[in-house]
RNA sequence: GGUGGCGUAGCCAAGUGGUAAGGCCAGGGCCUGCAAAGCUCUUAUUCGUCGGUUCGAUUCCGACCGCCACCUCCA
């Protein structure tokens, strides 16, 4: 069954099918670099990646291409407050984005061009619809003449008339008609500035992402992702000036992310009622806020709280509990055609579900759904399958590690270095101390064996004893 | 005023014109010296309300109620 995405612009369900076959192109809006990321922001990023991650595991090539803008009125604003300049400000915010995405598990783009580094681009993209009419300069500014663009207003289904009655439009005496929007500014005194045609100014908003997109993607991309409030104006006014001065579609597929909301209002930095990504990672393994933030289909609004964080932890310690015990049959080798046991059943069905669901828009909660129901069977299994079953459960590990990577909620890299005379000589202590506990336990003195296993845990190793062994891991608290 | 979305068990959350995935929490049982983990049973004859279409609707249509968002910078 091939792929199907639902798109912003028909408001449908549509078959999936790239461009080019070779290669699928998406354009991510990143963010405005004026401050940290929040959990918001966190949301819609996540989802590009694993859209990317997704599309990667099924075969295609991706090249993903997400802006950071570094030059608007709240950059300005901030800079001005902080008493440091507009580039350092950007650049700051630039690199902790970086860092908080890392934190989050989020593969860097392909490509994050920046707006002040594509200033020529922006440009010469004005001035081809300049000369085809489709804007005008007014006292150094230019603006984008809304009702050149017969399709206006498409992907947000909006009528011109629309747009005016009973709509919040700003006044500006400069324009043609109040739906008109700027693509350069005329420079203000004291604001960073670049010489142009039209006299120094600096970019609109809108204007970056057509430019950057098509330079580094080509003029029609296949997806054009973003958070759900840029669907109108922003996104509306990219397909206005790149379709205009292309001739050509702009976006193939338009996916939009909903909001998350906190306390059953949108989480948002104009309302103050946001919570920092990093402040969120100091509390929460990386693992954790991806399960929360994908537990909830993305075109369904999601509500930020404790609650749903702990909830998420639950899920994550019986997915880890379960992978744990998996990954020691990792490797073992023997499966044939003769190997028959349920659990080979399930896991072909959780890889059809996992799929099936990914396939449909990137339902990931369905998707966690299908890995939920693997991992209980295979709790089962642990209960009931001999030693000939190891190949079997070694195939479910694949299956179910495989699977976790795409969403990014399996970390399997070994938490510290596994290497060295410390490390060695701690897993010798530990064992020594089982040992000495497991004498305890077989003379019947409990309060010995239960004092090493409390105090063990109080250094984060909690110790199980199964049927026929004790086994011991770290725990995160 | 215009546009769009949402309302599913205690909580979170999928989903389908044919009788409700998964997770968290809670309680009983099994296992265990006790824990932990795991298993198991219990938890929505019902999917905001009222109508309509249909053999049959939670799923389609209409009305209503409630909530949210966009139309202004915001992912």
């Amino acid at each position: 069954m091939g792929m199907k995405i639902y798109n912003s612009l028909n408001r449908r369900l549509e078959d999936f099918e790239p461009l080019n076959p070779e290669q699928v192109t998406i354009y991510s809006c990143g963010p405005t670099v004026y401050d940290y990321i929040h959990m918001g922001n966190a949301r819609t990023a996540l989802v590009t990646d694993i859209i990317r991650r997704y599309l990667l595991y099924k075969g295609y090539n991706v090249k993903l291409v997400q802006n950071l803008t570094d030059i608007d009125d709240k950059i300005i604003r901030r800079a001005a407050e902080l008493g440091i300049s507009v580039k350092q400000l950007a650049h700051q915010n630039g690199e902790a984005y970086f860092e908080d995405s890392q934190r989050l598990g989020i593969q860097p783009a392909d490509v994050h061009p920046k707006a002040t580094e594509h200033i020529r681009e922006m440009i010469d993209l004005i001035q081809i619809l300049i000369d085809k009419g489709a804007a005008y300069v007014v006292d150094g500014s230019v603006y984008y003449r809304v009702d050149q663009f017969a399709e206006y207003g498409k992907l947000s289904n909006r009528k011109p008339e629309d747009l005016l009655a009973g709509a919040r439009v700003e006044i500006n005496e400069e324009k043609e008609d109040p739906r008109d929007f700027d693509m350069w500014k005329a420079a203000k005194p004291g604001e960073p500035s670049w010489d142009s045609p039209w006299g120094k100014g600096r970019p609109g908003w809108h204007i970056e992402c057509s430019a950057m997109a098509m330079k580094h993607l080509g003029e029609t991309i296949d997806i054009h992702a973003g958070g759900e409030d840029l669907l109108f104006p922003h996104h509306e006014n990219e397909i206005a000036q790149s379709e205009l001065a292309t001739g050509v579609t702009f976006a193939r597929y338009w996916m939009h992310v909903a909001f998350l909301k906190i306390d059953g209002k949108r989480m948002g930095k104009s309302e103050k009622n946001f919570i920092l990504l990093r402040d969120a990672l100091d509390h929460y393994p990386t693992e954790v806020i991806r399960h929360f933030l994908i537990s909830a289909h993305y075109r369904h609004p999601l509500d930020y709280n404790q609650e749903s964080l702990t909830k998420s932890e639950g899920a994550l310690r019986r997915l880890n509990n379960c992978l744990d015990t998996l990954k020691q049959y990792d490797g073992e080798v023997g499966l044939n055609e003769k190997t028959d046991v349920p659990l080979q059943h399930a896991v072909q069905e959780m890889k059809a579900r996992f799929t099936q669901a990914m396939d449909t828009d990137f339902n990931t909660a369905q998707a966690l759904g299908a890995i939920f129901s693997l991992v209980s069977e295979v709790n089962k299994a642990f209960n009931t399958l001999d030693e000939m079953a190891a190949p079997v459960l070694a195939e479910a590990y694949q299956a179910l590690a495989e699977t976790c990577q795409v969403l990014g909620i399996y970390n399997n890299v070994e938490t510290q270095e596994e290497t060295g005379d410390n490390v060695e000589q701690r897993d010798e202590l530990v064992k020594l101390l089982l040992e000495i506990r497991q004498e305890a336990r077989n003379r019947k003195d409990w309060e010995t064996s239960d004092k090493i296993r409390d105090r063990l845990k109080e250094l984060n190793i909690q110790i199980q004893d199964t049927h026929h062994s004790t086994t011991w891991k770290f725990t995160t608290k």
